[in-house]
DNA sequence: AATGAATGAGCATTCATTCAT
DNA sequence: GATGAATGAATGCTCATTCAT
């Protein structure tokens, strides 16, 4: 029951997701997401009061995606060098497999929708990034980059790389695109 | 008079501009564009019949002014090496100038409001920019690079920069956050 | 349920069709529409989805309604003439009771807001008018007049009769000028 | 000079005629009436001081273009019979030259806007119309009708027919049916 | 819980009218 | 006189939200 329900909610942010980034928050009626999701009107709101608690609700979701994807494979073990090569192809895979998301997060990350409670909440997931880079710069494999720079460097052009597959630019050789642009992000930053 | 009519466009526009990027395209009412323009709500459609119009002149102008920014002070009979940083510096004190604009252009990009037209004919200012990378990787200062691939990764790396400076992480220090990322993103791209 | 339902629109219906017949259809917002109905302009919208919905709702009603009224006591046993004068007399007193939906019809049966469907949906129920006039030529009780003028003449001339009454020329002495008009169209038509 | 200004105000009122009968009276912006009438916006209003004031400039114009039509060819010596003879084909023929101008009197003459000043002055020209009429009753070749009824009835027949052909329903044969539905009232209305 | 009718504030757009040039 | 830019009230229509069933 409980299931069911949760499989209620999580429907609609995922048709939230999909028609947010399609048509932006004002250019979605929460109508339209209803009916997309198989609902009544009414029901939405019973499970979201208000239209922001569904962005919110959508941009939490697609971030713990985001951050499970990340961590996928990651060995403990291995060198910075090879953590960073996993983090970069992870993000690439799971981008392209979830453009919705992908995009939803670009657009929605610096949105005023976003509550600062959601913000907040979602970056939580994301503390290991930073432990990794700055386990590379004490380990003088990473160069030294003023404190969270780095992150966002990696992030940006991990997304230019991922905005041409889903654009259709460069649909074949994904795997080499990602190699190739890996050494690119990588021989800039590494010492 | 002709003077007094484009700038009455322009402040109209440059209003816009703001207004857009703080709330979006659906989440500003012309009303108050018109109101934040210090003209009637009548007025604005004289000059826009649509919105949409509005957006598309948004546009148009902020890429201009971005082109012509990007443009100033690149020698030609410098090296690729000279012309990259001259760009690079270019693009990130234009973004901290014009974070209006700046932001509108990346929000806006992808826009389903931004017509064809006004894409192509923005388009037509980049060109150079491809030239100045091509005579690069012809010369073999830059690594073979998908095609297009280059001008992107180069801009939205840029933009990681400029975002760090305009939510103010890093105030100070400008220019010598230039000079670092840049040789950043040009370690891994130069040859 | 759907009574009240049917009953809600035939309540907005029923205040369109004398709203644009005072004051036209563009003269007639439809938040009065709403106001005199007694709802509120949403729910207007909530069942006509568009202002010319509502018009076309209105002329089919009218139009069914006059349809009705028509056939009332007509003898199908009965001559031609008494046929013929039955029909004057059921029009005329209807136009008498139900002057909106007279007006309604005689302004916006030519009207560009009518569609081709409703129209032509409307007429159906009008066939069996030319079935006994054309019954009274073949009987040769009528003068053979090109084929639809008949049905128009005698329309237009009882027209000319309601208008007369509605705006309060001759009310009393209906049935009398009832009488006389129908002298008046009868001897000139029948052989 | 004068010329020039009536003729100025002429093209505007023949202009406002059209376009009302094609699309009502809110439904035609003063804006397009002038870029019709090839003048500015400001230029309509330098005439017109109100839109109001347009349509009953071009009623008062339209109903004694219809009076001077009505009366062209009358004998006066002619019987009853000739002169209602030639009042039908009169009022048939203008009707086929001058559409524009004969739907405009059905639509607009009971319409709110014309004020009651304008009614009054053009129904001036009309009293010949009933003087023949009544010479005809007092002749004993008219049926006795109630008053005004005979001028009405007279009228809204001649519509019928005037309806028929500018739809192009008989756009031949025209003479013919002139003298067809002439019997048809005649012989309804005389002794 | 689920529905969908009802609400009314809000928005893009239109248009009669004014007025500076 | 003629122009057309400027105005702002008005209008058709949308949509988040409520609520009776």
């Amino acid at each position: 029951m409980s299931d069911d329900l949760n499989e209620k909610k999580a429907v609609i942010v995922r048709t939230a997701v999909r028609l947010f980034t399609e048509k932006g928050f004002h250019g979605t009626p929460t109508s339209f997401i209803a009916k997309e999701a198989g609902i009544s009107n009414g029901t939405l709101f019973h499970y979201f009061p208000m239209k922001e608690d569904l962005i919110n609700s959508a941009y939490a979701m697609a971030k713990s995606h985001l951050a499970a994807a990340l961590k996928a494979g990651i060995d403990r073990e291995s060198t910075i060098d090879g953590k960073a090569r996993c983090l970069w192809g992870n993000l690439i895979r799971w981008g392209i497999k979830n453009p919705d998301e992908f995009r939803f997060i670009e657009q929605f990350g610096c949105s005023p929708y976003i509550s600062k409670i959601t913000e907040e909440e979602t970056m939580n997931d994301f503390g290991f990034l930073e432990e990794i880079f700055m386990e590379g710069m004490r380990k003088d494999a990473i160069k030294k980059i003023p404190d969270t720079l780095v992150v966002e460097w990696f992030f940006e052009a991990n997304s230019a790389i991922i905005h041409r597959i889903i654009e259709g630019k460069n649909p074949e050789k994904i795997d080499e695109l990602i190699d190739v642009s890996f050494e690119l992000i990588w021989r800039g930053m590494s010492k």
